[in-house]
DNA sequence: TGTACATCAGTGAACGCGCGTTCACTGATGTAC
DNA sequence: TGTACATCAGTGAACGCGCGTTCACTGATGTAC
């Protein structure tokens, strides 16, 4: 059983990454500031320490959150869809970056300088859980069949390695890649302005695209 | 015809703007140091606001240039194309950003706190002549007829702007903008690490798509 | 149950740093007569 | 051609700021006997 003082660290912990991920909303700052989050929650500077030994461990942990936040929205609306659950998932990827544009410049924005993510830490493992969150449509629409054949040649090797990474047949592979890469770049291009002069509404424009590309790839039901 | 004094200012603004593209290259900081810059010229920083009234300025002009500086490669590849022009454009854009990757990040990725862009400056001007530098060899399967016509609902009213925008017919429009979308999306997580677990290699990976995406839409001549 | 000691959360002050920007100035370049 | 004045590039010092991190410390919490 947790004595006191354990009780109190995890709460303070918790604390701080609660404020941390206000400041990141907030946008205060170009990257997070250990002072801003201490002082914000009553604590001085220094207190941080005893909680992470340095602003990079403290980045670690939200950007590995907000991988697995994202993640989780991804499959709880593909989970909860009606009709096609891949355009579902899309929709939730492209929801959850504009209510978190600050998080999601965090996950897929420009490499926080001299931040390197340890290349196979808990960051890099949350990360692949987003791509991840797209495949079982395709894999229902490869067992029925459905997936559009391409006439481009086969996958070269690096796709090899995405499929089984995702677990998936090659040819299923190349169609999970094209559908996460193209979700991707309309959803960043958004969410960092690039789309602005389309107008104010552009979640019809969004919508219409995503269930294009369900169709072109074979994947709608 | 210019005074010494004219010339001798043209020259050390080129300096200038070359320091700074310099420093940006490297990516010592997170965003651009006016006084790095001026060092690195051998002036003093106070110096460099005979030149640009802000650090804001001084951004502003290397985003515009990085933009034209991306068309250009796009639209010199895609002329001088002996095969499919749009696959070559697309294969020049992910060129561009990985062979730039700091430069690419200014412009595509995390916008830089604090500093907005002027709405309807000259970055977003620049900024549109990269998404319509994809757009010729579209117009050209779309007088073809090639274009693969879409089963999906008609475009809502913000791709009437998009369409008006770089002077295409609305179901022409649609194929630019799934092209430019999804290939930004697959050129912004590479540059930006994201598939480096996919392995060293991935540029046939990239051909590969752009070719297949090339040929879903029915722009491959 | 009480006491002595160990652990550890959090403090407060300080470190050295780089930042954008300002200001009064010097001295070279250009211009009007 | 020479002189008096205006323009303006660039300097050097200073401003106030926020940053991540360190260090010796205080005092509460936990543990062993």
């Amino acid at each position: 059983m947790a004595t006191r003082r354990e009780r109190l660290r995890e709460q303070t912990s918790a604390e701080i990454k609660a404020a941390a991920l206000a400041h990141l909303r907030e946008g205060g700052g170009a990257v997070l500031s250990l002072r801003a989050v201490a002082v914000s929650i009553g604590m001085s500077p220094a207190g941080l320490y005893r909680y992470y030994p340095s602003r990079d461990a403290l980045l670690t942990d939200l950007i590995t959150d907000g991988f697995a936040a994202l993640a989780e929205e991804v499959a709880r609306a593909r989970d909860a869809a009606e009709g096609d659950a891949f355009v579902a998932a899309a929709l939730a990827y492209r929801r959850w970056a504009l209510a978190h544009p600050h998080e999601f410049a965090l996950l897929y924005g420009t490499p926080v300088p001299d931040y390197q993510a340890p290349r196979s830490g808990p960051t890099s493992h949350a990360s692949r859980q987003v791509g991840t969150a797209f495949v079982p449509p395709i894999i229902d629409a490869w067992r029925r069949g459905a997936l559009k054949q391409r006439a481009v040649a086969p996958p070269p090797t690096a796709l090899d390695v995405f499929a089984s990474a995702v677990d998936l047949p090659p040819d299923a592979a190349a169609v999970a890649f094209a559908a996460w890469t193209a979700i991707h770049g309309l959803v960043v291009l958004e969410t960092f302005g690039h789309l602005a002069w389309l107008g104010e509404d552009t979640a019809p424009l969004a919508e219409a695209r995503f269930r294009a590309l369900s169709d072109d790839l074979g994947i709608a039901p």
